[in-house]
DNA sequence: GAAGCGCTCACCCATTCGGGTGAAAACTGC
DNA sequence: GCAGTTTTCACCCGAATGGGTGAGCGCTTC
């Protein structure tokens, strides 16, 4: 927050400004975004809009558009990054930053800011992203250690969250019924609970489930 | 969806705009609105932008932001909609219009719009709702009948969604186990699913279980 | 290189769960 | 009154779950 950060004129010269892409399906953020950005089109520049795929074009941030149901393209946005010429891969979400939690691990994401930032905001969060910051992600890292769940005992957990059985998370895992079953004993003791579906409801709040399904489609 | 209803003029003849009014508190989608529906000003005008608060001059139409945790408000904007002057309230969510089924049925909801909209569709949807139609709405409305839950059944599930075994459900609402899984076999009926970790995340949706405790501040 | 941790699996055992059938009592609506 | 629904319970049975112990392998750390 120092006051450095603010300027994007060093003595009156102009400084590049940093080249952001959105990769997002809709409209109104689509508009909002550009919209809001262009008081401060000296300090970043939104090259580019996707919907759905990577920007081709590299830039020095990509805003990634990240819904809940949408998140397998995580994946591949980052696997694909630095073919393109992505920077850094910031998830641009509704949802407190928690919610991803599981993404953040699992791929190396650089930051998130929410949408509830005005334009000002969110061009001090990129440019101190861009800066090497992780915004937002420092407040989320580190669990309790000693109820810290492993890697594989968060997947186990995500699986059962959704309401599969032993076997089912086996199969998708690619694992026996057995090592399943002994990531729950390790996941009931840690998570403090008795069976798997408190397991579910807590893992809610380690933001390791979907939301719950919609029984009528939009 | 007759040709009708998307012309915005009458042989050459201007048709006075819908007025419409946005309330909501995030600068991208305030701006994001302008701009997508800027094209259309001959037929929709936003004419307010409020942050929360109601809007203070009279519009045929208030598009309510509705997020999570700020449901509150649906119920005060209603109450006063009247006094100001406002035609009908329409939802403008993210979620699938299913998740806000408890404040349709609570609140007298003319319509829903999710943001997945382009401007073209926000426009159409706008003058449909604006023309009487339930957008939205019908969709969602009845609880199917086949599938609604029984009173006895909803405290049943309630207590499943926080993970009491049947037992625990038993003793708590003083039955057998053996009635405690009878409601069970009809709830995953009626639920669609085929155990209790499903049924319990199914339950959020239905607004039976409390959130998901929160580990950490978000 | 020993200790510790994460990941994997196996076997055992008691309990719980899920699903099926049947049925009685009460209340609701036509 | 009768049909339908809700609420309640019982019995049966196979499958799933939960908990315990033990154990091999790989990696990191001291």
């Amino acid at each position: 927050m120092t006051a450095t950060r603010q300027k994007a004129t060093v003595m009156g010269t102009p400084v590049t400004p940093i080249r952001i892409a959105l990769v997002n399906d809709y409209e109104i953020i689509v508009k909002g975004l550009q919209t809001m950005l262009a008081p401060f089109s000296d300090r970043v520049l939104v090259v580019e809009f996707d919907s759905g795929t990577l920007p081709s074009k590299p830039v020095d941030i990509a805003l990634f558009d990240t819904f809940a149901g949408r998140r397998h393209s995580l994946a591949r946005i980052n696997a694909m990054a630095k073919d393109v010429g992505i920077g850094k891969v910031v998830l641009y979400t509704w949802d407190a930053p928690a919610a991803f939690l599981h993404d953040i691990e699992r791929h190396n994401i650089d930051g998130i800011v929410t949408k509830a930032h005005t334009g000002e905001a969110l061009v001090q969060a990129i440019e101190r992203i861009h800066g090497g910051e992780r915004i937002g992600l420092d407040d989320f890292v580190e669990p309790d250690a000693a109820t810290a769940l492993s890697e594989r005992e968060k997947e186990v957990l995500s699986l059962l969250a959704i309401g599969l059985t032993n076997r089912e998370i086996a199969t998708e895992l690619y694992l026996s019924v057995d090592t399943v079953k002994t990531y729950l004993r390790g996941l009931f003791r840690k998570l403090g609970v008795s069976n798997r579906t408190q397991a579910a409801v807590e893992a809610a709040g380690h933001h390791l489930s979907p939301p719950p399904s919609r029984r009528r489609a939009g």
